[in-house]
RNA sequence: AACCCCGUGGUGUAACGGUAGCACAAGUGGUUUUGGUCCAUUCAGUUCAGGUUCGAAUCCUGGCGGGGUUGCCA
């Protein structure tokens, strides 16, 4: 469970505390999350599950987890099994509180029965190109259905027949009788129950008539007790519909629902529909890649639960539609992996680096810190050489000012190491550097000089004897806007060509042991995690995110 | 054009009707065996016009701007 964190203050947290001074609903509090099993939870979802749980642990309720089933055509139990696994992995559990919005078919339908009975809803033979002519429009009233003056007996009699399979699909609906004239479309009689013969992945086809999410969903939060029913803000425009469902029904302490903006973040999108077209067209492997905003993909990107539950709490509730900083994101995983991810040596794009007045050999092993922010991390050995490995970023013939690195005649520190000096540069005849020769001091062992002379930069390097070959993915955010598709249909004119670039990198051999999902940094390079594809012969790491660069910013 | 919701620095978010604060981003300086971290510091805000009030980001009216709603999806 995710421990301790205390919700941010926001309208939502004060509304229910307010409620339990009141003592409504007895001072208990129970919320409830509920995603229709139809696709893969993203980060969007993160946060309304932060609320969710968030403010039933606070005051000391219980977060129903609730599959939103009621639609067959689109469900499955492969989401079902995916969105269990991401809500525990972010930390959250809904204890014995597991439902399926399917198991309440049977209370459902006696609802709607009731609801006949009472005059409150009744059947509608008209097609549903009739309908859009009576329903009328935002600025004209509807006018009433031929069904509206049907007697209780008959409504109760063609629905029992809708139920039992009497007539085809889309031939009847069940229609909630309340005004055909109110401005808001969703109270002009809206549809509660319609005529659907596709297989339900639970339920089979045991039913033919299935519940719309306007009826269902204020009574699967009756049934379950749900106090307090947090939705997103498209949602606002049915809440007197959800209202006078239980009110028709004269529910006792009806559960409440209240809106809160959903999650818009820069640089990536996050509808449904959007984030499928870039699964099925293959611009991405598959919802797990790092770079979808999905909980998986970003669990494989590297991202830690803790970060994902900050991140929520750090965009807050409100009912403003705000687009919040994809920097944001990547500042909560940095301040988590800064502090608890150990430290290694690896080199991308590698340059040899041939120590001359070092002996032939000899490999000596050098102490290294795994993590300065962390001592009980411990240290390790690092195998030292004469011929090493450098970034090639590491290295400039010509250095402009402020290039604190190697360079002709230059001294820079290897971590852990020496003091090294450029004497020579060898090149191919492409006048591509190929191998940089060098000296060492050796009175600087461990990067210190008994002399107390100083040095500008220090250097990540690896032995070449030792080093282990594997592969580095760069993964960098998905468009190359701020606001893909703002235009629409044309976002994926803006997906980032270089979201993802493999490059060859070069480890420490302590690096390379370590098991999958273990969260690094390569120190100068990034926040690095392995990847589950990962194999002993071939390691390969997926960048989390880079670490800040003052320098490469000042580049631009 | 109808109805509903929302407008606080570049971004996100706080503030019983009583000193507009925090974080991200950006800039500057310092520490540093990661151009990381850390520390210090700067920049920058209540959409507008009226009204109520001793006092308004907050309450009222209107304007302006943004979002939502016309599925037998959720």
């Amino acid at each position: 469970m995710a421990e301790n964190t205390t919700p941010a203050s926001n309208f939502i947290l004060d509304m229910v505390k307010e409620d339990v001074r009141n003592l409504k609903y007895g001072g208990h509090v129970e919320t409830r999350f509920p995603p229709e099993p139809n696709g893969y939870l993203h980060i969007g979802h993160a946060k309304a599950i932060c609320l969710d749980f968030g403010i039933a642990r606070e005051f000391g309720g219980v977060c129903h987890l609730r599959m939103d089933d009621t639609n067959p055509a689109k469900e499955d139990q492969e989401y079902v099994d995916a969105i269990k696994e991401d809500i525990h992995w972010l930390g959250y559990d809904w204890g014995d509180h597991f439902y399926y919005a399917s198991d309440f078919f049977e209370q459902m339908y006696e609802c709607a029965v009731e609801l006949i009975r009472r005059g409150k809803a009744y059947v509608c033979s008209l097609t549903p190109e009739e309908w859009e002519e009576y329903r009328g429009n935002l600025y004209v009233a509807g006018k009433e259905s031929p069904g509206r003056s049907l007697s209780i007996e008959e409504n109760l009699d063609l629905f029992e027949r809708m139920k039992r399979g009497e007539f085809g699909d889309g031939e009847k609906v069940l229609r909630a009788r309340i005004d055909m004239a109110s401005p808001n479309i969703h109270m002009r009689d809206p549809v509660i129950y319609r005529i659907r013969r596709v297989e339900h992945f639970r339920q089979g086809d045991r039913w033919c008539i299935y519940p719309m999410y306007d009826f269902a969903h204020p009574l699967e939060d009756a049934l379950e007790k749900v106090t307090h029913s947090f939705c997103t803000l498209e949602f606002e425009i049915h809440r007197p519909l959800y209202d006078w469902v239980l009110q028709a029904l004269e529910w006792q302490d009806p559960p409440e629902q209240t809106e809160f903006a959903r999650l818009s973040l820069t640089y990536t999108v996050m509808s449904k529909r959007k984030l499928l077209q870039l699964v099925k067209e293959k611009h991405v492997n598959d919802w797990d890649d790092p770079r979808m905003p999905t909980i998986c993909g970003l669990r494989r990107r590297g991202y830690t639960p803790e970060s994902l539950r900050r991140f929520s709490e750090m965009v807050g509730i409100t009912k403003f539609n705000a687009v919040t900083d994809m920097a944001l994101l990547e500042y909560c995983v940095r301040e988590d992996l800064n502090k608890n991810a150990s430290r290694y040596l690896a080199v991308l794009d590698p340059v040899k680096v041939v120590i001359e007045n070092y002996p032939e050999g000899k490999i000596e092993y050098l102490d290294a810190v795994n993590n300065p922010e962390l001592p009980e991390a411990g240290s390790r050995e690092v195998p030292f050489g004469r011929e090493l490995y450098i970034d090639r970023a590491d290295f400039m013939e010509e250095p402009p000012k402020g290039y604190f690195r190697l360079a002709p005649e230059r001294e820079v520190r290897l971590r852990y190491g020496y003091f090294i000096k450029c004497t020579g540069v060898v090149k191919d005849a492409d006048g591509q550097v190929t191998e940089l020769r060098c000296t060492y001091d050796p009175e600087t062992r461990g990067g210190s000089a008994p002399d107390g002379r100083k040095v500008k930069g220090t250097i990540h390097w690896v032995a070449a004897a030792t080093a282990k070959c594997g592969e580095a993915r760069l993964y960098d955010r998905l468009f190359t806007v701020p606001a893909p598709g703002t235009g629409d249909e044309d976002f994926l004119t803006q997906l980032n060509p270089d979201s993802l670039k493999k490059v060859p990198v070069m480890m420490e051999p302590a690096l390379a042991a370590l098991p999958a999902g273990t969260r690094v940094q390569f120190e100068r390079v990034g926040y690095f995690v392995m990847d589950p594809d990962a194999t002993a012969e071939c390691p390969v790491f997926n960048r989390t995110v880079a670490l800040k660069d003052s320098w490469a910013r000042q580049q631009k």
